[in-house]
RNA sequence: GCUCGAGUGGUGGAAUUGGUAGACACGCAAGACUUAAAAUCUUGUGGGCAUUAGCCCGUGCGGGUUCAAGUCCCGCCUCGAGUACCA
């Protein structure tokens, strides 16, 4: 009897549906363990092989701890909105929500055959309005709440209210743009539009005018994690600076403690590394220049206050306002041209000039505060608007940014440093002795750093300050398929839709922007709004990540309809015990649900703060790419070999038409049209042979390999087994099917235990001490394996076991029991079959992972090598119990050892038990 | 440039605490079965010298620590990932 994947898979497959195998509830009896992959967007593509690996891997963890008798919550749902769904509706009219019903569809399908233990009970899509309802609410919280510095964590808007009318904001201690000052009495002069656009600097969602990437070709803005290489990550279109009026949160609020609680979760280091990168802390000093002959003060932000002394010009962003002001006659039209110079460059191209110095004199000029003496103020773009004040304090010495432009436009480089040479460059070392530099001589950095602070302080210029790269998230998108914000304007005054209700995508008759440029939902009318109050509704959505910042909580509770999940789940389920999925998210995804969940916590939904305990980021699947080479302006091939013959065009050819470089000439002129009449020059033995190269898998290069054609071929269980054999988990890898054959002879192997000629055979005698060996042994090395994420040595560890037990012809039930229950999460369709056939009638999954038996593995003799200075010699054959001295005594005796010691006494024999003898000549 | 990670046979990889380098698998070669092929099974397979035992070399390169180093330390090279005027 032959193994038959196709009909195992798709019996078992029925049998976990209909018995609904996966479901999971609370059960406070037993200990929970929540396993989690990071949602999908699901995309019109489908997946193809490297979706899956991180998939399979947290399948066998959640399915390995529910045999090891955990409650295990597995689920598994879909992060619908985004842009891709939007952009086809542009194109086609048809409603992003069916495109995403019908993507959805597919990835199901896919998911299914995969045979994932997923309780899809608990399915969750960010589309859904009973899902966003919610999305929604967690944003009237944050818009709702401020951040009070001073018991650090987020506190309810109206204590702050309640602070202003008593005290004004004299006494708080806020996270807030807001810097000036404001007493009770103007707060309660204040009428309730001036009072609300107040609180808006203090709310953690709130709107302001802030510089942000804007992407025409999107027609929306974009985070920062939303742009690569200065193009947007997504279609790779250009991104310029633009101010705009924008929802944003306030996750700057949150920066010290989204670092800090990265010592008390297990992400990867490089991981950890990318978040604490993209916070940025810098600890300095922040002071002010007087401005001269204008009652200005401009205030930058410095690491090196201990350099002050070196200041010889002060740089300001370009898109500063206070430029015009202080801008003098003569230089008003060069800085004007340089501004519009700068303004209209997009990100990219700032980027691809970052060598270039450009900046321009503003003609005024700013007072040093400690030697009085007149310094020029410049404006640059090599400063950032987005970063600090925007302003910095150029110190040539001792920046080499500065230093730079410093000598680009001639300005004069102080010599701060004792005996350091600044001819060829800023000297950026933090060892040097300071020298001109007033009080600060004769000091070094760390005594100059603190003594420079206590002196801009005691002269009331600045103060110690700690800085962070991280920016107020922006929460606006200009686009329709995304969550509506739960907000109204009255005389453009936001105001919150009441808490029980939930606002819904109008539907619109196009997916554009409207021609005054506003977002799609201006198209809505208001009748189309299932709410509408006051003069409008808020026509942006919300980002992408908004609902995936949160979707880990709702998979506890997931049709609870009067709160994102109760709190008696929300305890029960905590914190995600592993978390798998793709490194790309590294600082967007993983960095906003952190600041949620911390959110969440500080307004006493939660009772932990930070989500993930354990992650693990998988390894990219690469693609094998082929090329044929086109010589030019022809349609003639020339094969690899003899490329260099010709000039030539390297196109992608599609990898099903090519095996181990050889293409298949025939199919290949078929593939297209234009390919038809093409004619090839061969290698000497008459083939034509590809190149080939690693790349990101991806359609256009032709280098898909989809888990369909190798659940089709295979089946899923040597799918599972081959993806994780292929390597550690978090390594990237190029896909290969080279080896799949590997994992389905195994299966087969496995197979034949069972079975022989006639059909199955299984014996019911007494395993002997050998099969015992064998059998835990694997169940020992198994778990361990799992337990430490070494997913591929398991497999290896499988198929040692089988071969040794083919080896001995062992069909014993007892022994083949053992090993199905253990096989199980690996290949969960072979398994349950196994089983069957040795008649049980429950599932496989709901068995008890075998406890290993120490005494079985018990070796009364070990096979010891023995090294001459260090170098392996021969082995011998000696019982366990004998002491050192014994194993030192039979080595000696040995007959093959005076050769090796040729005459000559030991200096030092080493013998470490159960490992190793050392003799030292 | 900076930060993090990684370099082991023809290939993917194993070696968990410093203790037999190359498990397991692919590929390749030879053989068995077969009219033949596929499938399956058996044997061999790091390199070199000897082909009988045996010897030498070998985990990116150069040093070091140690009885013992793929593993620890110092210096370099290469590759990958992230990031990039962050003051």
């Amino acid at each position: 009897m032959e193994y038959n994947h196709k009909e195992i898979e798709a019996k078992w497959q029925k049998f976990w549906k209909e018995n609904n195998t996966y479901a999971v509830t609370e059960n406070p009896e037993k200990e929970k363990c929540y396993v989690l992959d990071m949602f999908p967007y699901p995309s019109g593509a489908g997946l193809h092989v490297g979706h899956p690996l991180g998939y399979i891997a947290s399948d066998i963890f959640a399915r390995y701890k529910r045999l090891k008798g955990l409650n295990v919550l597995h689920p598994m749902g879909y992060d619908s909105f985004g842009l891709p769904a939007e952009q086809y509706a542009i194109q086609t009219g048809q409603h992003p929500a069916r495109t995403t019903d019908q993507n959805i569809l597919r990835y199901r399908e896919q998911l299914d055959r995969l045979g994932f233990s997923y309780d899809w009970n608990r399915e969750v899509r960010t589309s859904d309005p009973s899902y966003y309802k919610w999305t929604q609410w967690i944003f009237k919280q944050l818009f709702n709440s401020w951040y009070n510095k001073d018991n650090d964590r987020a506190e309810d808007i109206n204590l702050l209210i309640k602070i202003f009318k008593d005290f004004g904001n004299t006494t708080v201690n806020a996270a807030s743009d807001q810097i000036e000052k404001f007493t009770a009495a103007d707060w309660n002069n204040w009428n309730l539009k001036e009072q609300q656009s107040m609180l808006l600097n203090y709310r953690l969602a709130f709107l302001a005018d802030s510089w942000v990437n804007w992407c025409p070709e999107l027609g929306t803005v974009l985070a920062n994690d939303e742009i690569k290489d200065g193009v947007s990550e997504r279609g790779g279109f250009p991104v310029v600076k633009k101010l705009m009026r924008q929802w944003s949160l306030r996750i700057t609020a949150y920066a010290d403690r989204l670092l800090k609680g990265l010592d008390s979760v297990d992400f990867s280091d490089s991981l950890k590394e990318q978040q604490k990168n993209w916070i940025g802390k810098s600890q300095g000093a922040s002071l002010e220049f007087q401005v001269e002959n204008h009652d200005l003060k401009i205030e930058v932000f410095t690491t090196r206050p201990d350099t002050v002394f070196g200041v010889s010009f002060v740089v300001l962003a370009p898109e500063l306002s206070i430029i015009p002001e202080i801008t003098t006659k003569e230089y008003e039209k060069a800085v004007v041209a340089y501004k519009n110079s700068t303004a209209s460059k997009s990100e990219r191209e700032r980027q691809a000039e970052i060598n270039n110095i450009t900046g321009q004199f503003t003609g005024a000029h700013a007072i040093h505060p400690f030697s009085g003496e007149k310094i020029e103020i410049w404006i640059g773009d090599y400063v950032l608007a987005s970063y600090g004040t925007g302003s910095v304090m150029a110190v040539p010495a001792g920046d080499q940014r500065d230093w730079e432009f410093a000598r680009h436009f001639n300005i004069s480089i102080p010599h701060i440093f004792e005996d350091k040479d600044l001819s060829g460059g800023a000297y950026t070392e933090k060892d040097g002795t300071l020298i001109n530099s007033g009080f600060l001589n004769g000091l070094t950095f760390k005594e100059a750093n603190s003594k420079a602070i206590e002196a801009i302080e005691a002269k009331g210029i600045g103060r110690g300050k700690t800085n962070f790269r991280l920016r107020d998230a922006v929460f606006s998108r200009q686009r329709y398929w995304g969550e509506p914000f739960p907000v109204y304007y009255e005389e453009e005054i936001p105001h919150l839709i009441p808490e029980d209700q939930v606002v819904t995508l109008p539907p619109i008759d196009k997916y554009l922007p409207t021609s005054k440029g506003e977002p799609p939902l201006a198209r809505a009318k208001k009748e189309d709004w299932n709410v509408f109050q006051g003069e409008r509704m808020e026509l942006n959505t919300m980002p992408g990540w908004a609902g995936s910042s949160w979707y880990f909580l709702r998979y506890m509770d997931p049709h609870n309809e009067n709160a994102f999940a109760s709190k008696e789940k929300l305890d029960y389920w905590n914190q995600v015990d592993l978390y798998v999925g793709g490194a790309e998210h590294a600082v967007g995804h993983l960095l906003y649900s952190r600041f949620w969940t911390k959110f969440l916590a500080d307004i006493g939904h939660l009772s932990f703060d930070e989500p993930f305990k354990k992650l693990i980021n998988q390894g990219m699947i690469q693609g094998r790419s082929s090329f044929v080479y086109r010589i030019k302006d022809t349609n003639q091939f020339v094969s690899f070999g003899k490329r260099k013959e010709y000039q030539t065009t390297r196109i992608h050819a599609d990898i099903k038409y090519v095996d181990k470089n050889v293409l298949d000439i025939e199919a290949f002129k078929s593939w297209r049209p234009e390919f038809e009449n093409a004619t090839f020059i061969l290698e000497d033995d008459g083939t034509y042979i590809c190149g080939q190269d690693v790349e990101k898998m991806s359609k256009s290069k032709f280098n898909v390999q989809t888990p369909d054609d190798l659940c089709e071929e295979y089946g899923a269980d040597a799918l599972r087994m081959y993806e994780m054999f292929l390597g550690p988990l978090t390594d990237s890898k190029p896909w290969s099917t080279k080896g799949i054959n590997g994992v389905s002879n195994f299966l087969k192997k496995f197979w034949r235990l069972f079975h022989d000629s006639n059909g199955i055979n299984l014996s019911n005698e007494e395993p002997n001490a050998d099969e015992l060996k064998i059998l835990h042994r694997t169940i020992k090395k198994v778990a361990g394996d799992i337990e430490r994420f070494s997913f591929n040595t398991a497999v290896s560890t499988f198929m040692i076991a089988v071969n040794e037990l083919s080896a001995i012809k062992c069909n014993k039930k007892a022994i083949l029991k053992d090993l199905t229950i253990i096989l199980s999460p690996y290949a969960p369709h072979i398994a349950e079959e196994f089983w069957e056939i040795l008649g049980m009638t429950d599932s496989v999954t709901n068995q008890n992972f075998p406890e290993v038996n120490e005494n079985y593995l018990i070796e009364d003799a070990f096979s010891y090598p023995v090294s001459f200075n260090g170098k392996m010699r021969f082995k011998i054959d000696l019982p366990i119990s004998l002491t050192p001295e014994e194993v030192k005594e039979k080595v000696l005796a040995h007959d093959k050892t005076p050769g090796y010691l040729n005459g000559q006494e030991p200096k030092k024999i080493i013998v470490v038990p159960k490992r190793i003898v050392n003799i030292v000549i």
